[in-house]
RNA sequence: GGAGAGGUGGCUGAGUGGUUGAAAGCGCUCCCCUGCUAAGGGAGUAUGUGGUAAUACCGCAUCGAGGGUUCGAAUCCCUCCCUCUCCGCCA
């Protein structure tokens, strides 16, 4: 959510900057649904003044022994005429909530304008793009061919969009697993958490999922009301600080943790529909930092140079870029996209995006830190430390010999029996 | 799943309809006193939000959550959530 001072007094640099992701700020319902608000607040609030006043005085004549009969009438005209303040009040709140939450996070000033993805800006290439003196395989050929992906099996047990790890394939997705959350603990400081994958409305409203984007959540039916699989661990790991008013000697947090994820994907019908690019679920290793609101530019430095680590290690061609404004994610103010190369498609393809959501989430969620006797809000931000699944379509792609065997890189060998080729 | 007991401020814990936003204690902050230490005295110590430029002032809300009864609810009623104990079941 943003800033409700900044909504009331700086509507013109709110709209401008919003204006840069191509939304379209309704200044003329935003006038409405405040001066109702205040209007409403300012009238409620009195009668409950006036009330409160009257109570007490019909607590003091009874005590007294006095007459209550005319306060009581009093009092009654007043309880009347406050219920219908209230329901009114109510029913802005409901409007003018709902409207707030609908409102994207402010872009930082560093954010190249833009349209879409492609406007985004290019920052680095990283590694070699690999040359075949052979036609390329896709992951989804290569892995059938080395008896480790079944996709028929899957839509069988399940539907479309879900896969089946065998063998070597199921295997090489634990061992990134491990080596991923073993370099971003034991070299990166990350602290380790395991989170449950079924989560609750407020959760999601939170970190931003919810109430804008519902129909790419799983929702699940149970007793308690409306819950929800993870799409992604962000939000279970966010949500671990709501309410929170930290110390400022803790931060800044730095979690990782192993979950995996589930997207509806829904209106992508024709997007990659072969292999597992996209899928309902999938595994990934997620960072989390909340931090002073002070630390938050160079710790999504730090953030995404841990993500661009993993890459690295495993030699895998990568690119960093800067979203642009028409590509940023809704709570995001500032995201660095890392997208690794995939032969078969010839182009790069996202593997992690590193966010700082600033203050956004933090004001939802309610994590707060002391600041020279101050209370203000933390920052929050995420990213993919990486994408598993993703992360096994590059290493296959990118490692394939003619015959359709695959090298598999020297860091993950020690978690695969020592393995060399899959 | 069955039976019972509970959820109050940073913590412990009083409080069954009327100056209770909440006693008391602990903790914490500041001040005073005392060679040091220990002990003692005094003051202060929740969050959110509104009117506001305001950390000035005044108000409103909040005693697990949401409804209800009432002039008035931490206190009474209903629904839900959570915690604890015992039994059952289960990885």
């Amino acid at each position: 959510m943003i800033d409700l001072d900044l909504l009331r007094n700086n509507l013109e640099e709110v709209k401008s900057n919003l204006s840069k992701r191509a939304f379209d700020f309704d200044t003329s319902l935003w006038n409405e649904l405040e001066e109702n608000r205040k209007d409403l607040q300012v009238q409620m609030e009195s009668y409950q003044a006036e009330q409160n006043t009257i109570a007490k005085e019909i607590g003091s004549a009874q005590k007294n022994k006095d007459s209550i009969e005319d306060l009581k009438a009093k009092a009654s005209e007043i309880s009347n005429k406050l219920k219908k303040v209230k329901e009114k009040f109510q029913t802005n709140k409901i409007e003018y909530d709902d409207f707030l939450l609908s409102i994207p996070n402010l872009v930082d000033a560093s954010v190249p304008q833009g349209k879409s993805e492609e406007d985004n800006e290019i920052l680095e290439e990283i590694g070699e793009i690999p040359s075949f003196n052979f036609s390329p395989k896709d992951h989804q050929e290569l892995g059938i061919l080395n008896d480790g992906m079944d996709f028929k099996a899957a839509v069988k047990i399940s539907k479309s969009r879900f896969v089946i790890f065998k063998n070597s394939i199921a295997l090489l997705s634990r061992a990134l697993t491990q080596f991923m959350l073993n370099t971003h603990i034991n070299d990166h400081g990350y602290k380790e958490l395991y989170v449950p994958f079924i989560v609750n409305k407020d959760s999601l409203i939170g970190t931003g999922q919810l109430p804008k984007f519902k129909e790419d959540q799983f929702q699940i039916t149970d007793d308690d009301g409306e819950m929800y699989l993870i799409p992604t661990a962000e939000v279970p790991v966010t949500n671990y600080h709501k309410d929170e008013i930290l110390k400022s000697d803790d931060l800044t947090l730095s979690y990782v943790a192993h979950t995996p994820c589930f997207r509806s994907e829904a209106g992508s019908y024709g997007l990659d529909t072969k292999g597992i690019i996209r899928q309902h679920q999938f595994e990934k290793v997620e960072l989390v930092k909340i931090t002073h609101p002070d630390k938050s530019s160079e710790e999504l430095e730090k953030l995404t140079s841990n993500a661009e680590t993993i890459l690295k290690l495993l030699e895998l061609p990568y690119r960093k870029v800067k979203l642009c404004s028409g590509d940023i994610g809704f709570g995001s103010s500032l995201t660095y996209d890392l997208e690794v190369w995939l032969p078969s498609q010839n182009r790069y393809r996202e593997i992690s995006s590193c966010s700082n959501y600033k203050d956004f989430q933090a004001r939802r969620l309610k994590i707060r830190t002391e600041d020279n006797g101050d209370k203000i809000l933390c920052h929050t931000l995420n990213g993919s430390g990486l994408a598993v699944g993703r992360t096994i379509a590059a290493i296959l792609e990118n490692f394939q010999d003619a015959s359709g065997k695959v090298t598999i890189p020297e860091v993950l060998r020690s978690y695969m029996n020592n393995q060399e080729i899959l």
